[in-house]
Order: structure tokens, then sequence, then C-alpha cells
DNA sequence: CCCTGATTCGC
DNA sequence: GCGAATCAGG
């Protein structure tokens, strides 16, 4: 893949708006999340928002003996509050969305405990693919809490998907 | 362990 | 210029 002058807009307006490089990379496509930092880098718009900072790196080239242990932190900077729930947030939309808003209200997951409303793309192998809400509607998500290993869905999940027949009688 | 961005450096 | 490997941090 190279960079055509249509996926450096792309990348240069999801990067402005607050994407992770690997979000951006799975929207582009055929590019890793390390090509996308790399390529902002050479672009060179990185910070996003406000004050980038004073890394003062000093690394590679034959770290072995070390003693630098400069600590100076610098202020943070105001950040641009993008709504998010849970760590990872969800900023992906494609192109509608100004729509219906999020009230950042929990109330919902009444029957769902917690889920991360995640979106198609940034699920991983470890993440609960468990489907919540009409795939055509905006709010469509899945539930994305931790999966383990031992299933495509969390430990939750995996008791709705996989009830012991005993129990699936009364569920009915 | 999952994820983030930052940097370096061989290609 | 590109991006994997690596680093540093949450």
């Amino acid at each position: 893949m190279n960079w055509t002058d249509e996926r450096v807009e792309l990348l240069r307006k999801l990067w402005s708006e607050g994407l992770s490089a690997s979000q951006i990379a799975a929207q582009l496509g055929g590019v890793s999340r390390n090509a996308v930092i790399g390529k902002v880098h050479r672009l060179k718009l990185s910070s996003r928002g406000r004050a980038a900072a004073a890394p003062t790196r000093t690394k590679k080239t034959s770290q072995g003996t070390s003693s630098t242990k400069s600590v100076v932190r610098a202020a943070s900077a105001p950040r641009h509050v993008t709504a998010s729930i849970g760590a990872t947030a969800l900023q992906t939309q494609f192109e509608a969305e100004p729509v219906a808003r999020q009230y950042l209200r929990p109330v919902e997951d009444v029957v769902v405990p917690i889920s991360r409303r995640l979106q198609l793309v940034q699920l991983t192998e470890r993440t609960c693919k468990w489907p919540n809400g009409d795939p055509l509607s905006e709010d469509f998500h899945f539930c994305g809490n931790d999966a383990g290993e031992s299933g495509p869905y969390c430990t939750y999940h995996s008791r709705i998907a996989f009830q012991p027949a005993a129990e699936r009688r009364r569920a009915r």
C-alpha cells in the first residue's frame, strides 16, 4: 500500500479527530498502526490538539550504561475531551452520526452488565464478540469485555450462548 | 496482557 | 520515505 493523496488526507482527518493510530490503520486498511504513526511524524502533525511535550529522549544507540533519570514532567495541556466509555474509547464513526448522542449513562446496561461498546474494527481475539443493538443502527456495538482465551464471549455472554440443557428449558 | 504514541534505523 | 522493532507509559 502506498500513501496516495486521498489516504494521506483521510489520515489527517482521522488523526485530527482524535482517532488512535490503530483505529486509523484499521480504517485505512493495508497498513499497520506503526505505519500510521510513522507517517504522522513525517507529516509533522503529531501533538494533535495542544502542546506536544519535551521528551528529551536519548534512547537507542547502544543502550548499555544508562544513568539518566531526569524526570521533568511538563504540565499536561488541556485535552480535547472526546466522548468515551471505557478504557478504549469509541471514537469511531464513518461519515454520518450527528444524530443521537449518548448521554454517557450506563443505565441501559441493566441486563447486560457492562459493555465496552466496541465497534467492529476494534475487536481483538480477546474481546467479547457479543453483539448489541441493531446492526443497521448507529448504536450497534459489541460487548467488548475480556473474553479470555476460551471462547468468543466474556463469561457472562458465554453462559447465555452456551446454556446447559437444563437451564435452557426454564429460560423458555 | 491489552492498549497508547514516540523514536530509531535498515531498507 | 517507509514501517518494523523497540521503547516508554496507561
